[in-house]
DNA sequence: CTCTGGTGAGTAAGTACTTACTTTAATACG
DNA sequence: CGTATTAAAGTAAGTACTTACTCACCAGAG
């Protein structure tokens, strides 16, 4: 059992214990914004401790504060790193450009019910967000919602205009639109109705456009 | 001012600081309640503290613990309270029967958005809920939320029957026509899209109704 | 007098955040 | 090349304050 360290045993004991991974200032800011993010979904801001925190991402707390002076400071840096450019949002606007009615509607459907199920743990930040009156929901609803809901509205007027759907008040009807793929999601993640209920993404996705579009056809 | 009281300065001062109204159990319990209640809801469970129900409720805080052993004992209170048979649910669903489909899905949009214009402190409450994963929620979604679905989806099954709409899942059409109706109050009441975006209630309800109804048209 | 509704002043266990200190790794230098 | 220097990465043990919850006692209606 101890046949290697006879002596020093203190020493050595605390050396098995801790293959300590010492990181660069980047690294343990990157994972501490991963971990705190993680435990912010699930228990929300006033619901996750800092030592919780420093626990498990097998560090002390006044690491924590050595990269972010206060605890909000973590909250607004998990901000950035889920509302950074390089994922999300952008891309669907872009894959949107230049497609079909049905398409779109499509498209905007797949694309919302796979993020959730993907990551159920964003939807549960933004939510937490969103009750907490934190900056998060204020600013994925400038950036995100806002932008996407526009689109289709802009879609569906101009579906309008070209006679392919009847005279209905479009941002009203994209927010419908949203409602319902946005409820879904809601309900299976959050309320626990996947228990209960379950359809392959797609047939759901399909279902709701075919709702929608038939229901806006002229 | 003080003619009546000369001397004892002491203890008028005290007696015209508080005017204290002495509650029987039951009205105190009640009104701790209604107060924790509407904190809980701006605040969430883990964000509220005994002190401020006290302070609200103008009384100390050990009168809190006199009639609730723990503050989790407060939350079931408030769950009992709101989820009593006395308000709302059954009186929807009573509303419902008999009535036409278009009849059906209207009386239920006004209704839902009605409830939630009215108190959208009780939408709070239960998301809250859901994701400190207490037990309103869950009841929630197992006495109401279930019960009206099943109604939509035995309606919905109906008229297909009777050829009146489309051959669409009833389920999932079900939750698309709450999803449209929920989404938009949580949009104006949880993420502030009121302040962008307002429509009479009517017509939101109608909106709602003429696309879904449209859509599952036969 | 008594019993119920009410209190002020606790307590122990957290809480976010700080301080004084140690370890590690890269670099400057004899 | 090895070794002193330095600065960043890390920590244990605090601090000041808040939290849920308690207890010994009080006041006034019946």
């Amino acid at each position: 059992m101890n046949g290697k360290t006879p002596l020093k045993t203190r020493a050595a004991a605390k050396a098995a214990k801790k293959p300590r991974k010492r990181l660069s200032g980047e690294e343990r800011r990157a994972q501490i914004v991963k971990v705190a993010s993680g435990l912010f979904s699930k228990k929300g801001f006033k619901g996750t401790t800092t030592r919780e925190i420093a626990k498990a991402a097998g560090i002390s707390e006044a690491v924590i504060f050595k990269h972010f002076s206060r605890k909000e400071d973590l909250y607004k840096a998990i901000i950035d790193s889920r509302c950074s450019d390089n994922e999300g949002g952008p891309r669907l606007i872009g894959m949107l450009k230049g497609k079909s009615g049905r398409e779109v509607f499509m498209t905007v459907a797949v694309y919302l019910l796979e993020e959730h199920q993907k990551d159920p743990s964003f939807m549960r930040l933004l939510t937490y967000s969103a009750l907490e009156q934190h900056s998060l929901s204020e600013l994925f609803l400038k950036t995100r919602a806002m932008e996407l809901l526009g689109f289709l509205e802009d879609k569906i007027h101009e579906l309008i205009r070209d006679g392919l759907m009847r005279d209905v008040d479009p941002a009203l009807a994209a927010r419908a639109f949203i409602g319902m793929v946005d409820h879904y999601s809601i309900g299976q993640e959050l309320y626990g109705f996947k228990r209960y209920f379950r359809r392959p993404l797609e047939e759901v996705a399909e279902s709701f456009v075919d709702i929608f579009l038939e229901g806006t056809r002229r």
